[in-house]
DNA sequence: TCTTAAGTGATAGTATTACTATTATATTTG
DNA sequence: CAAATATAATAGTAATACTATCACTTAAGA
């Protein structure tokens, strides 16, 4: 898998970003460096001059890549999203028995990422703690509406049909596949959110896992 | 209902706000105001020198009932989530069969509010939009764990517990009664949010509902 | 009734934010 | 070697999220 990610590159939509920071050593620095200074004092306080301070470059360079802050919490966001697709699909490829591929597939996207695969300045660990405590801030603005036409949330939206098909596998006249799809990735971060934040409504923790509940739920859903 | 709300007031952690808003003309206004506000321009817009204009009232005297526009959506998503309790506490304590009791309970839960009750100055339909837009907002934040030890989610948590307990009364050895119930919550105003944004990662539109979903996805998970 | 306190309004001011614009300099490419 | 491109530096702007001060009105208590 590390090999294999090597030799790939993560596509997110062009539209989210002025100039690809994948193509320069600045991009790349502004990329990394923002998820550790996002993890670091939160995105509402984050400011791409703080950014420039820690990189040694200057705020308008940073412009040059991202419109606005708000982009780059998308860019985050659907790089993870693409990343965590490719997980997911590798992973799951070669299992044929639909129970459990889709028990896979749970264990894929609701599960603490813990290790960072280290192929690129990414740091995954990181990148997806700032996806439970933030990415649900890309999608409830007064935009939403417009960027999900210019096709922002497109791998994110992707990433839960694929899901959906894995679960009408196991019971093609289930009426709430997609519903229940949702609700497995963004309740998947909503319980790790609760196990960080909130341990006293969640069941999550002390060895329980989330995917543990998840694949509890599905199963029992789908019989 | 009606009646009774009437005679009752709804009860916010008081270190949620500076000046009791209930205690004084402007104070309701203020309430009343940044509801309609908020959902016009969204809380990211919103400010409190905009409200002010929008009530013919000056930007400091609102400082004097909320220290923050921050602590202002703690103040609407407490008032929310109390009023909500209160709808679950009278609409479920007549039902002694814990089935019913609970299927009763997700319905209270889990619904589009569309009826404004119309016993405030609040009006309930636009904040359950605001609720459903913004409230994850109020919990997204790097002063969370601080926030949260001051006691401004308290009754959120006991609304969460409620729901807990309905589903121990029917299944007393299920591992996840919290994590279910918690799920319930949000897992029902994320079905709402995709409804109106992203319909096309949901089912529960054109006559399924939220609250059809998380019953039978309760109900087989408890089986 | 007088006094005092409390509530509200008006104005000003501050540091920061989220940018835009311009110019200069360094580096790469053809 | 010239031209294009990338980055840096500086300045500037409107708005934000407040704080502080002072004036005025009203209500409550002695």
């Amino acid at each position: 898998m590390k090999n294999l990610l090597s030799v790939l590159k993560i596509n997110v939509p062009d539209k989210i970003y002025l100039k690809d920071p994948e193509t320069s050593d600045l991009g790349k620095r502004i990329v990394e460096h923002s998820i550790l200074l996002i993890h670091e004092i939160g995105f509402d306080n984050f400011t791409f001059k703080k950014l420039g301070l820690k990189i040694g470059s200057n705020e308008s360079s940073i412009y040059r890549y991202f419109e606005s802050k708000h982009k780059l919490l998308l860019y985050l966001s659907s790089w993870y999203w693409a990343w965590l697709e490719y997980q997911l699909v590798i992973e799951t490829f070669s299992i044929s028995a639909p129970k459990a591929k889709l028990e896979k597939a749970i264990e894929v996207v609701t599960k603490t990422i813990a290790i960072d695969s280290d192929f690129s300045h990414i740091n995954e660990v990181i990148l997806y703690k700032i996806i439970v405590n933030e990415s649900s801030k890309s999608f409830l603005t007064k935009e939403v509406d417009i960027e999900n036409k210019e096709g922002y949330f497109e791998i994110y939206k992707r990433l839960i049909t694929r899901l959906e098909k894995m679960i009408l596998a196991i019971k093609p006249n289930y009426l709430f596949a997609l519903s229940l799809a949702s609700s497995i990735l963004e309740g998947g971060l909503h319980q790790n959110f609760l196990n960080e934040h909130f341990p006293s409504i969640t069941n999550c923790k002390d060895g329980k896992t989330t995917t543990s509940f998840f694949i509890h739920l599905v199963e029992n859903t789908l019989k």
